[in-house]
DNA sequence: CTTAGTGTATGACCACACCCATACACTAAA
DNA sequence: TTTAGTGTATGGGTGTGGTCATACACTAAG
């Protein structure tokens, strides 16, 4: 689950690790409770310093997505599953209005964006 | 067409003076072979050195929009008129592409993207 | 109680982006 | 030819983000 991890990508190595959890709790390859490798662990899998995966699991905690339990480990949250329907729609919310005025500083008009988008997403209703 | 330039802003003054171009041109405020304010006259309206908007400068040259000719000065450049429909499309296709892979490493699904996007993107069909 | 395993905290190092200061090279009008 | 105005080039200062090294604090199994 965690193999190609890039050093010299331009994404943070604690980024990739992030995203590789967001997704695999978003597929359902991990559910609630369910434990993640420990700081340790990881590090050392991925010739990686443990800071740096915590820095990963910090911000996944920030997201309400996983529990660090000192002493013990760190868990999928138990709320992830129920409310990550809610989640979802104001993640996505943020996330439109940061490509909508990303979209505006290239000079992209809304019509240019909903052209393209209708090109890619699929079933336009 | 200059004003409120924030140099506390995370983003960079040399990326807010090019935005502020780049919307000019798609706007049609500045048009093709158009003068540009010179790299000194626009660093002391904006109480800012010479330099950060040589880089602003530099940024839309290498997007094809302005022109350096050096002793003379900067100016809109000649083939964006007519090319800007078909760039601006290509820009939009790369940057829905990107915004899609960006959407899919947080988890969210094109649906929520929809959702969203009909909330925000006016008129739409 | 011991101990192996877990997360936590602090500080340092490195690279890079951003901005600046200064001197240089060219152009065109007078 | 002169000169005022233009872009060009180089280097340095500052802040910040990313990663690392190391020592600390807690937990639970034995």
């Amino acid at each position: 689950m965690f193999d190609h991890i890039d050093p010299r990508s331009p994404t943070p190595i604690y980024a990739q690790i992030a995203d590789r959890v967001r997704l695999a709790v978003a597929a359902g390859d991990l559910r609630s409770g369910e434990g993640l490798p420990s700081v340790r662990a990881l590090a050392g899998q991925l010739r990686v310093n443990p800071a740096t995966v915590v820095q990963a699991y910090r911000d996944l905690e920030r997201d309400g997505l996983v529990e660090m339990r000192q002493g013990a480990g760190t868990f999928v949250a138990e709320v992830a599953q129920e409310t990550r329907a809610r989640e979802r729609a104001a993640a996505a919310n943020r996330f439109v209005r940061q490509m909508l005025t990303e979209a505006a500083r290239l000079g992209l008009s809304p019509t240019d964006l909903r052209l393209a988008l209708e090109r890619d997403l699929p079933e336009s209703k």
